[in-house]
RNA sequence: GGCCCCUUCGUCUAAUCGGUUAGGACACCAGCCUUUCAAGCUGGCAGCAGGGGUUCGAAUCCCCUAGGGGUCACCA
């Protein structure tokens, strides 16, 4: 078998979302299986809608997402020279023709057949044009388009690795513009010259370009170019079964990042919205090498997905948990940073008390900007408690004697004088230069629902008393009764 | 509207050549654990779009209907 060259090429008119980013991620997978070469071209052709600016965003969402590429970034825009010459060596052995028809009448045409009810299709007015018509047009100042020739008749087949066979008469196929008056090339046209030049060997992309692959077909067989194996993923729909779009919230891989997802988290859903897999389906966490490992287009589904962040956000909470440490505390930097708790360059001792926080809370926050938001107690004596929990733990019959008998434990402790809870914990928060707010978390949100805080053994454990800890898992089970 | 694609729990999905109590995950609910919130464990709820065929037997093959999506640009 060949070389797999497979590539990724958006158009920068916006920031990667989560589509492209699947797209991105299925090319990678398949390139890693097959040993083959990522390629990443930046289709920017159309000089109205591309903005450079786009390029560098969306290539550090390919960064962080993982999916680095082999070879490129390649620019359409500084490949004018090439499509000219493929079009005029399609000129010469008319396969291709100059096209003078203006905009409007073209557009008068596709509202007569809108009228109609049907397709428009260019009825090929400029086919056969003498040089004399076409110098009399050009000396009207009219600037020609170039259209390819293509067949009245027969079918175009696209054998989709995906889909199998998608015939397409060709009849339904009018003579498409593959140079604009502009000089620049469509889509179409540029992207199958590039696609040849790059030796593209697999065209994996969203299934919204089905319908165009039989012209890139018919443009491939007019130059005489090999022609890929094309495999068209499924959509991701919004969960309102349309086409994602801004409306729908979080989309943009960047924002997800902003959110603090995790980027093996996010590689880790998208993987699964149209692909499975096992045959048993039953392992759903699995790291990029095992991804790689399993990958294959014939394991992708034909339907389209709904994205829908819960899953995301579960997974999100298991990468917290499980992932390296000072990985994590490090990626948390800028979220505790962003509320003020820690500086955006922390020092070995301030980044040595963030792990102990993180360690501490990423047990119960799903993403990291919730553990920032839950982990302001550290960090500041600034806080207000949830008086309906205070009442929940201290006032409360039952579970509140027993929190006033683990109290007596702690005022019991050397370091105690008696006094009520809240002045044992004040106390402590002062000895400890840890606020009284962190203390008192626990109870603070454990009635709101929200992010619990760590609990008296782990405060204590976290404080370096593990003496303490162990005296009252003692006490408490004496008083339990067990 | 024409053309093309698609249709298994609310969502992501499994079920190799037709024979399964249609499996898993997220979410939800309940129980356990637990000083809170989580986490974890156990259990539960929930699906083959509809209708015809073919067949001893269909989620699986064929047809029709319905629904969803994509595309019909001098955008990609």
């Amino acid at each position: 078998m060949a070389k797999v060259r497979v590539r990724f090429a958006p158009s920068p008119t916006g920031e990667l979302h989560i589509g492209g980013a699947r797209t991105a991620l299925f090319n990678y997978l398949f390139a890693r299986k097959h040993d083959g070469v990522f390629i990443l071209r930046i289709d920017d052709s159309d000089e109205e809608r591309s903005r450079p600016e786009y390029v560098e965003g969306l290539m550090e969402s390919l960064r962080w997402l993982g999916l680095d590429w082999d070879e490129g970034p390649y620019f359409q825009s500084q490949n004018l020279e090439r499509y000219h010459r493929a079009a005029n060596l399609l000129l010469e052995n008319k396969k291709a023709y100059r096209c003078y028809c203006t905009p409007e009448e073209l557009e008068a045409g596709r509202e007569e057949a809108r009228r109609k009810g049907e397709a428009y299709l260019y009825p090929g007015k400029c086919r056969n044009l003498t040089p004399e018509q076409e110098e009399k047009l050009r000396a009207a100042g009219r600037v020609p388009v170039v259209r390819l020739l293509t067949p009245d008749r027969g079918e175009t087949v696209v054998e989709d690795l995906i889909r199998g066979s998608v015939r397409f008469d060709n009849a339904l196929i009018d003579d498409f513009i593959i140079i604009k008056s502009s000089g620049l090339p469509t889509y179409n046209f540029a992207s199958v010259v590039d696609d040849a030049q790059l030796e593209i060997s697999h065209v994996i992309r969203a299934e919204e370009h089905l319908s165009n692959t039989p012209r890139q077909i018919l443009c491939a067989r007019a130059l005489g170019c090999a022609i890929p194996s094309y495999a068209h993923l499924p959509m991701i729909l919004a969960p309102d079964r349309s086409k994602l779009s801004k409306r729908h919230g979080a989309t943009a891989v960047e924002e997800f990042r902003e959110k603090g997802y995790l980027p093996e988290a996010l590689v880790n859903y998208m993987c699964l919205l149209g692909w499975s897999p096992s045959l048993s389906g039953d392992e759903e966490i699995l790291p990029l090498e095992e991804m790689i490992a399993r990958f294959s287009l014939e394991r992708v589904n034909k339907t389209a997905a709904i994205y829908d962040t819960e899953k995301l956000t579960w997974m999100n909470g298991h990468y917290l948990r499980e992932g390296n440490l000072e990985r994590i505390t490090r990626l948390a930097v800028p979220f505790f940073a962003a509320k003020g708790l820690v500086s955006p360059n922390p020092g070995k001792e301030e980044l040595g008390k963030l792990q102990k926080v993180v360690s501490l809370m990423r047990e119960r926050a799903k993403t990291l900007s919730e553990m920032a938001e839950a982990s302001s107690y550290f960090y500041s004596a600034d806080y207000e408690y949830d008086p309906r929990g205070w009442e929940k733990h201290f006032s409360r019959e039952g579970t509140g004697s027993l929190i006033d008998k683990i109290a007596g434990e702690l005022e019991a402790l050397p370091d105690f004088k008696p006094g009520t809870i809240e002045e044992a914990f004040a106390r402590l928060a002062q000895e400890t230069s840890l606020s009284l707010g962190r203390l008192i978390q626990p109870v603070r949100l454990s009635v709101s629902g929200r992010t619990g805080g760590p609990d008296f053994y782990e405060l204590l454990s976290f404080l370096g008393r593990e003496e303490t800890v162990r005296r009252l898992r003692r006490t408490v089970q004496q008083l339990e009764g067990r």
